[in-house]
DNA sequence: TCTTGACTTCGAGCGTACTCCAAGTATTAC
DNA sequence: GTAATACTTGGAGTACGCTCGAAGTCAAGA
């Protein structure tokens, strides 16, 4: 699979996977003879756990340390279950924040629907 | 109450505080006849709604877009019921993600937990 | 009154995550 | 073979959200 072929796959630039390619964000990816990068099954599971990750808001040095771990080999499972546990941690944290927030602009637009068919905003600050 | 008081409340630096306001993030906070910052009930409101919106990851453009139409008073009613709804789609699509992710790491946590026990991957890629 | 430490503004600097550009190489269509 | 298009690398540039530094002002205690 082609680059072009994979950002239109994943909604990604190109200059994005190479990004992520560059910064050991994933591992290298295969290529043609002449040097062009050839996505095989293993590439694209990289690519898309990538884009999980950071849609999600991890941090890419947090991948990055993933893949290092990674191309060690058998002896950092331990070491890959702990950073995975500890970003699992920081997603619930982001999850909390979010519903949190989502809570409070219902709140807000509950009042402002009011607001809007009659005029006045009830009792209040910002 | 002080800047500094208002900092270690909401555990921020004086200076995002400073930045905060600059911006247009917040409204202008009340200040001594000195020219020192004095931040009252709703200065107080105004930060942590701000910083409520910041910690969920809205941008702080939306925020700024925000006071300026609560400052242009109540013919902004419906803008502003526009604004809140469409950061709240932003939260919802965000929430999915984050959740997304959280299985995924579940998954992989599983795994590596028996890896680490059996010292073997049970069969896969990344 | 003087000193000390916290406050002020303004502008510059920094970290993260892309995003773009230049110069060159590869592939495809004719 | 040649043109057009897509790819390559390396490095520079950009957007966002702070964060820091400099130079000066303010306020509480000795």
């Amino acid at each position: 699979m082609t680059i072009k072929e994979v950002s239109e796959k994943y909604g990604i630039t190109q200059d994005t996977l190479r990004y992520y390619e560059r910064v050991g964000m994933i591992p290298t990816v295969s290529r043609t003879a002449g040097g062009i990068r050839n996505y095989n099954e293993t590439d694209l599971s990289w690519v898309e756990l990538a884009i999980c990750m950071r849609s999600a808001g991890l941090p890419v040095e947090a991948m990055i340390e993933y893949v290092k771990l990674y191309q060690m080999g058998d002896s950092t499972f331990a070491a890959r279950l702990q950073l995975l546990q500890a970003q699992r941690e920081i997603l619930l944290e982001q999850k909390k924040q979010v519903e949190a927030t989502i809570d409070r602009l219902n709140y807000k637009i509950a009042r402002y629907q009011l607001a809007v068919e009659t005029g006045k905003l009830s009792w209040d600050k910002e």
